[in-house]
DNA sequence: AAGTGGTCTAGACCACCGT
DNA sequence: CGGTGGTCTAGACCACTTC
């Protein structure tokens, strides 16, 4: 089922990405949004924060709701948690599964996923493709305890769309330490570059909304062709 | 003048950051809070919201307000639109300015700072250094219609408490692209690196409330000794 | 002054968690 | 089942922009 304001937020996005609203650059006012939706204005007002928040539109107060330039373009967004194959799905999107295994939680890992020492933890290792280019190496660790079962078939396809349809949990949020590193020599062959080249590091902890700690990960992207996108606003 | 949801926002901001919750873990429930602040329940939940997109707090429906562990943390959040002086207040935080001169913008330049050509733009390099150790090199670009003035004394500083409390603009909203390059040798003496080495990158394109851009800037950090981190929810 | 977004309330009812 | 968060409404009034 799926909330009213749900609703407007996928409709209004829909519409945005058919460029409806691009000659105005504005959005129908919250009037018009509440007449045309048949909702209340507390119901738009949600929607519409939403929409901010994901980098589509700003408001300015007694003038209107505006398009904001970017959200369409080609970057992975980096709030969205729901993994690059989401973000890629109409381009030429490949993971290679490198190393697929079934270990034990050290003391470690525990401390790092918030689990008991001994856990069984799936450790995936995948190189990932962009229209045939090594775009990332990524190195995840899964909690057995609550995602029951894996294998390398599934990995090889969307890992977040498992969790999310066929297992049905529900994705909270996310933190992510971002640095840069030089790659070793091992990791430059998987991405086609050199040893010290440097590379886009993504550190990764993913929570389910019940705030339990299912992934931990670490992505490092080829600096040639790779690019991150972080919208912000304020509140 | 502040608002109530700002109010309720300051206070439970300031209180987590005494460690009021920290034995629990979880904030009052909305009605504790209700009662507490003497508000509806819209407004706390606004300000929940709040709490939440800033990192701090996440719900479970039918459970509670739980604390994230993060935010406290020394490393700079990217949802941070008020620049690095802010985030490390506490610490030995310097700015030196390297370049400072105004000049006119060119087609590149006020195609990217959707200006028109030959507006006064200010340009600001500046070297910046955490408890004496050098952290990154800013260069920015800074609109003179907006920001009618500027100096190297300001910009010693922190520009962005200019911006704010000096010329009370509101600043809105910010688009970032992160990746990672090879620093010049020229850049590599400025972070006591060596040519080469991996550098972060930050190419920032920075907003007022009312959509207007008036900075632009590239951040290139030093990767021994700096970390981004990203704290992201689910909508 | 008219248009448009922002704050705030009181209250109804739903959905999920834990006992 | 009681506790707690989530959705939704109708309406009052405020603040800022635009003309």
């Amino acid at each position: 089922m799926q909330t009213k304001y749900e609703m407007v937020v996928n409709i209004l996005e829909k519409e945005m990405l058919e460029d409806k609203y691009s000659l105005s650059k504005k959005l129908p006012t919250e009037e018009e949004l509440i007449k045309k939706f048949n909702v209340s204005k507390n119901t738009i007002r949600k929607a519409i924060e939403i929409l901010v928040s994901k980098g589509y539109v700003y408001r300015v107060q007694g003038s209107g709701i505006f398009l904001r330039e970017f959200a369409k373009n080609g970057c992975a967004q980096i709030r969205d948690i729901n993994g690059l194959s989401k973000q890629y799905s109409k381009e030429k999107f490949e993971s290679k599964v490198a190393e697929f295994s079934l270990i034990n939680a050290d003391e470690k890992l525990s401390d790092r996923m918030k689990c008991d020492i001994g856990t069984k933890i799936y450790y995936v290792k995948r190189v990932r493709y962009l229209n045939g280019d090594p775009i990332e190496i990524e190195e995840s660790y899964y909690n057995k305890d609550i995602i029951p079962y894996l294998n390398e078939e599934i990995c090889s396809k969307s890992i977040f769309d498992y969790i999310t349809n066929d297992l049905k949990l529900k994705i909270g949020f996310a933190d992510r330490i971002i640095t840069s590193e030089k790659l070793t020599e091992e990791e430059a062959s998987f991405l086609n570059l050199e040893k010290d080249d440097p590379a886009l590091v993504l550190n990764n902890t993913i929570f389910l909304s019940s705030g339990i700690v299912f992934d931990i990960s670490v992505e490092k992207f080829n600096y040639k062709n790779m690019k991150l996108i972080s919208l912000t606003s304020i509140n």
